[in-house]
DNA sequence: GGAAGTCAAGTCTCG
DNA sequence: CGAGACTTGACTTCC
C-alpha cells in the first residue's frame, strides 16, 4: 500500500496550483504561473519520496485554464523538458501519480457543450501524465456526474461519452461512486458498460452505500482492475466528529483510521488521505500502517 | 495589508 | 429561487 494526500504541502511555501482569472489570461502569464507551478510541483514530489509518502494527486490547476477555449498556448511543448526532468524524478520514487478533474467535467451531460468541455479537460489530464513519461497505472479519476431524472439514459451517454474517447485518454481514466447520485454499486454497473476500473472512495459509501460492507466492496472493486492498471485506488476521509456529515475532515481520527486499515485486510491497494490538514495526517496514517507507533507519535 | 467579492465550467439538494 | 456543496481556495478589487 503506498499512501499519499491530494495537491498541495501545507509545510512547504509554495503552491503548484497558482492560477489567474480568463480576463488576465496572456502568454505572459501562463507560461510564469506555469513554471512556478512545476518548480511547487517538484518540490512536493522530492519531499515526499523523502517522506515515504509514495502517492500523489496532482492538482489539476498545474496549467491554469488547460482546456478553456480562449488558451490556445501550447504548453505541453513549451514545457516538456521540464515535465520529463519531474517524470524522471517520480519513476525513479516508485510513486503513483493520480489526478482528480473537478465537477464541471462531466461525461453524462445531455448538453453536447458540456461532454465537449469534459472531453478536452480529460484530454488535458492525460496529456500532463503523458508529459511525465507514466504508464497506465497513473490515472485521471472522475465521477458519474448527473442523473437528470432518468438514470438509464445518463449511464448510457456517459458509456457512449467514454467510448468517444481517445483510447490513450479512456485507458487513464478510472471512475468513483460519490456521496449522492453513484453509489458503489452504480458505479459498478458504469464499469460493466465501458470496462473502466473502480475507484472506492470510503468516505462517501459511508454517507451513501449501498449495503455492502468495507471487505465486500474491495474485494468487487479488486475486480475492476485489470494487470497493466496497477493496484486499485481507494480515498479515505475521517468523519467529521461532529459537524454536518458530508465535508472532509479537518485530520485524521486515528481510531476510524485503524478501523478501516483492519477491515480492508487483506486487500491491498494504494490509499489517497482526503484531509484538510494534508501531508500531516498522510504521515500519521503512514505510520499507523507500518504499525509503528513510535512515528505515529513522532509524525502527529 | 486585510476584507470582501468573484472566479471557466455542472448538477443537485436544502432552506 | 438562491445558496451551498463538491477533489482543491486563489485572485482581484476595494478600502
Amino acid at each position: 500500500m503506498r499512501i499519499g494526500y491530494p495537491c498541495i504541502n501545507l509545510g512547504l511555501a509554495c503552491r503548484p496550483s497558482r492560477t489567474f482569472r480568463l480576463a488576465s489570461l496572456t502568454v505572459d502569464r501562463l507560461h510564469a504561473t506555469v513554471d512556478g507551478n512545476l518548480r511547487c510541483l517538484e518540490e512536493i514530489v522530492r519531499w515526499n519520496a523523502a517522506h515515504g509518502l509514495l502517492f500523489l494527486r496532482i492538482t489539476s490547476d498545474l496549467i491554469p485554464l488547460a482546456s478553456h477555449p480562449e488558451n490556445r498556448f501550447p504548453w505541453g511543448e513549451a514545457f516538456a523538458p521540464r515535465f520529463a526532468e519531474i517524470g524522471a524524478l517520480i519513476r525513479r520514487s516508485g510513486m503513483r501519480i493520480s489526478m482528480h478533474p473537478g465537477q464541471y467535467t462531466v461525461l453524462s451531460s445531455p448538453r453536447p457543450e458540456v461532454t465537449e468541455a469534459a472531453r478536452a479537460d480529460l484530454a488535458y489530464h492525460a496529456q500532463v501524465l503523458d508529459l511525465l513519461g507514466l504508464d497506465r497505472t497513473a490515472k485521471v479519476q472522475i465521477h458519474g456526474g448527473g442523473v437528470y431524472g432518468d438514470r438509464r439514459a445518463a449511464v448510457k451517454r456517459f458509456a457512449a461519452a467514454v467510448d468517444a474517447l481517445e483510447p490513450g485518454v479512456r485507458e487513464r481514466l478510472v471512475v468513483e461512486n460519490d456521496e449522492r447520485l453513484y453509489t458503489f454499486s452504480d458505479v459498478l454497473g458504469l464499469h460493466a458498460m465501458t470496462g473502466l476500473p473502480v475507484v472506492f472512495d470510503a468516505f462517501h459509501h459511508a454517507l451513501h452505500g449501498d449495503g455492502r460492507s468495507l471487505g465486500e466492496a474491495l474485494a468487487a472493486q479488486a475486480e475492476t482492475w485489470g494487470r497493466e492498471d496497477g493496484l486499485p485506488l481507494v480515498d479515505y476521509s475521517s468523519p467529521l466528529p461532529s459537524g454536518r456529515p458530508g465535508r472532509h475532515a479537518q485530520t485524521l481520527d486515528e481510531g476510524d483510521f485503524a478501523r478501516f486499515l483492519a477491515g480492508s485486510r487483506p486487500h491491498d491497494f494504494d490509499l489517497m488521505l482526503e484531509v484538510k490538514d494534508k501531508e500531516r495526517s498522510a504521515l500519521r496514517a503512514l505510520a499507523l500502517a507500518r504499525g509503528d507507533p513510535r512515528l505515529v507519535a513522532e509524525a502527529g
